[in-house]
DNA sequence: TTAGTGATATCC
DNA sequence: GATATCACTAAA
């Protein structure tokens, strides 16, 4: 029986529910009752002001404010005009952490992932607790995960280009 | 390698 | 109001 991933999982450092959150998966339930799932491949953590990489690093705003906001929260981000990229809320309040879905098991590629899921500009800002037109399970699989650096971020600096904050499943 | 795309942020 | 930027993809 697949559990879903209740507020607990998300408040906890993006570190910690990046790593976490591959092998888990993603279920979108439409008006029509059809439900997408999808196991995620692959993530990426996203910390704090600090890190050059994140979106909250230049401080906070409009857009911004979400990361700030409570864990559990989906933060929709529209990428070059026509790429909706999914993120996750992870941590403390006042505290900017995210976990951006880069890939499926199916997919690969994070606008294609949001293309396919169906998830739009409309699932920015939505609470994961209680909802029931889009949640994650945990079907109890444990794929092994491998690192590597973040990519597309090569405007942070040589340090925040090459941590490796991303976090694939084995065999990808 | 480059074009395409539009919201957001920053600069007048 | 105007411009620059961007966590991308597809086509070539």
């Amino acid at each position: 029986m697949n559990k879903r991933l209740d507020a607990e999982f998300f408040h906890r450092d993006a570190l910690d529910v990046a790593p976490d959150l591959v092998g888990k998966i993603l279920v979108h339930r439409l008006a029509d009752g059809t439900e997408l799932c999808e196991r995620i491949a692959e993530t990426e953590a996203y910390r704090g002001e600090e890190d050059k990489g994140c979106h909250a690093a230049k401080g906070r705003t409009k857009r911004t404010e979400l990361l700030y906001g409570e864990s559990g929260v989906i933060y929709v981000y529209l990428c070059y005009g026509m790429h909706w990229l999914m993120n996750v809320i992870t941590g403390e309040k006042d505290q900017p952490q995210g976990v951006l879905l880069r890939a499926g098991e199916r997919f690969d590629g994070p606008a294609k992932l949001t293309k396919k899921m169906q998830i739009d500009g409309s699932f920015n800002g939505v609470l994961l607790k209680g909802n029931e037109e889009v949640w994650f399970e945990d079907d109890g699989y444990r794929p092994k995960i491998r690192t590597a650096p973040r990519v597309g971020i090569d405007y942070a600096g040589d340090y925040w280009k090459d941590i490796e904050w991303r976090f694939i499943a084995d065999g990808k």
